[in-house]
DNA sequence: TCTGGGGTCCTAGGACCC
DNA sequence: TCTGGGGTCCTAGGACCC
């Protein structure tokens, strides 16, 4: 029988700052998105005051500054470093971690000897000594169980962190009464509202639900997600790709613009980081897409996506390649004075491994990592940090630049940003 | 005035072929 | 009036995830 944990980190970018900054322990904080946008983590403080996920920010500014709630710009690099260190420990602590996204992970814990609930206890302990992260587990025979019991170990006071699903499995019923469907992995809005029009509205009643039905209303995805509800195992780790399908790079502008150069600068800069991105995982790419977007939010003028494919003469993840294809892309989809853009992006697409290029004899061998100009831009920026040496222009120059205007230091990526400790 | 970024998979529909 | 059936491939868009 499998049995699977979840464990994450509970407000993970917020629970990051605090780990750094100990005045924000007990008090409502919130980080923004890119652009300081809408916020995208809350501390149990700021939910309490009804602060949504998404929310955006000019919508409550009101409210946060009446409580007091602190208000911080996203510090990706800070978040990266901090899930490294905690994927690093159950990478050695735990058997076969698969990491799922930033600040979760699945652990296949089905030949684990002994009491589940204890050893997840001890990993708990473990990581919040070492990394300074709360964090949860749930345990189920699947992982969407291990996910819906993680959900409820966060809610209870008396779970301490581990809710165990398998080694109680009468409580699995009472569990899936008390999950909304909108609340199990897989079930978004537009199913939740489908089943909620058919009188099915907790997680309880879509594991029971018929299976013909199922799949009609939420077809094949939804079927598994079901018969996972039901203990029988559909997401299969092995079947995912060993590397990834596409890279993208976008940002929404600090100022809507119209002006082609613009736009063109700012490709360049995405350009160059998603080549940076694949060239770090030893991909190339065959084929690239260059998008703008006018504010989707505006109600009264007309939407509007610019956007346009082309595939690269041959695979590269070579920046100069890469930007001189975005920037002709651009070029030839653009029309003068149509639209203000807040947004644009570059999208890699048709990734493969650089040596698994197929080659033929009519087409130029791929050049990965193989440029001596990229080798040694690489090397500068991994040494002096992110943005060291760039093509374009810098982003503070740019006329897109986005807002970010409550940024916490870089403490565990810059030397000057480095926490002193004084005793 | 101000609304993130980066992924994956599935499905429907059109073009094309025999 | 009547005007096949069944593949494949590609693309756009939707839905979902964090």
């Amino acid at each position: 029988m499998t049995a699977f944990a979840l464990i994450d980190v509970n407000n993970m970018f917020v629970s990051c700052h605090r780990v750094f900054d100990p005045s924000l322990h007990r008090r409502p904080v919130i980080v923004l998105s890119s652009n300081d946008g809408c916020a995208i983590a809350r501390s149990n403080e700021a939910k309490a005051l009804g602060i949504k996920m998404g929310n955006p920010f000019f919508k409550i500014a009101a409210l946060c500054e009446r409580h007091d709630v602190v208000v911080l710009s996203s510090n990706f690099g800070l978040y990266c470093d901090l899930s490294t260190r905690t994927m690093a420990i159950l990478a050695a602590l735990a058997p076969s971690a698969e990491q799922y996204s930033i600040d979760e992970c699945f652990l296949d814990v089905s030949g684990l000897p002994g009491d589940l609930a204890v050893w997840c206890r001890g990993l708990r302990a473990t990581i919040d000594r070492w990394v300074g992260l709360p964090t949860s587990i749930g345990i189920g025979r699947t992982r969407t169980l291990a996910k819906l019991a993680n959900r409820l170990a966060k809610k209870s006071e008396r779970a301490g962190g581990v809710l165990d699903l398998v080694g109680h499995p009468d409580w699995i019923d009472a569990a899936l009464t008390k999950t909304a469907v909108r609340d199990v992995w897989g079930i978004g809005a537009a199913s939740a509202d489908k089943l909620a029009g058919r009188g099915v509205t907790d997680a309880l009643k879509l594991r029971d639900a018929e299976d013909s039905w199922i799949r009609k209303q939420l077809g094949i995805g939804g079927l598994k997600t079901v018969l996972e509800l039901r203990g029988i195992p559909c997401h299969d780790a092995d079947s995912q790709p060993i590397h990834r399908q596409s890279c993208t790079v976008s940002r929404s502008f600090g100022h809507p613009t119209g002006r082609h150069d613009d736009i063109r600068d700012a490709v360049v800069s995405f350009a160059g980081k998603a080549a940076e991105k694949i060239r770090d995982e030893r991909l190339v790419a065959g084929a690239l897409t260059v998008y703008a977007a006018t504010n989707r939010f505006r109600t009264d003028v007309a939407h509007h996506t610019l956007s346009a494919s082309a595939r690269l003469p041959t695979p590269t993840a070579d920046t100069q390649r890469i930007i001189r294809a975005a920037v002709a892309v651009l070029t030839r989809a653009w029309e003068d004075g149509a639209w203000e853009y807040t947004k644009a992006g570059i999208l890699l697409t048709d990734l493969v491994a650089e040596d698994a290029v197929p080659c033929d004899l009519f087409t130029p061998p791929p050049d990965g990592r193989a440029s001596g100009l990229m080798r040694a831009m690489d090397s500068l920026n991994r040494r002096f940090g992110r943005g060291t040496a760039s093509f374009g222009l810098v982003p503070e120059e740019a006329a897109w630049k986005s807002r970010q205007e409550r940024k916490t230091p870089d403490y565990t990526s810059r030397w000057s940003d480095m926490p002193v400790a004084e005793a």
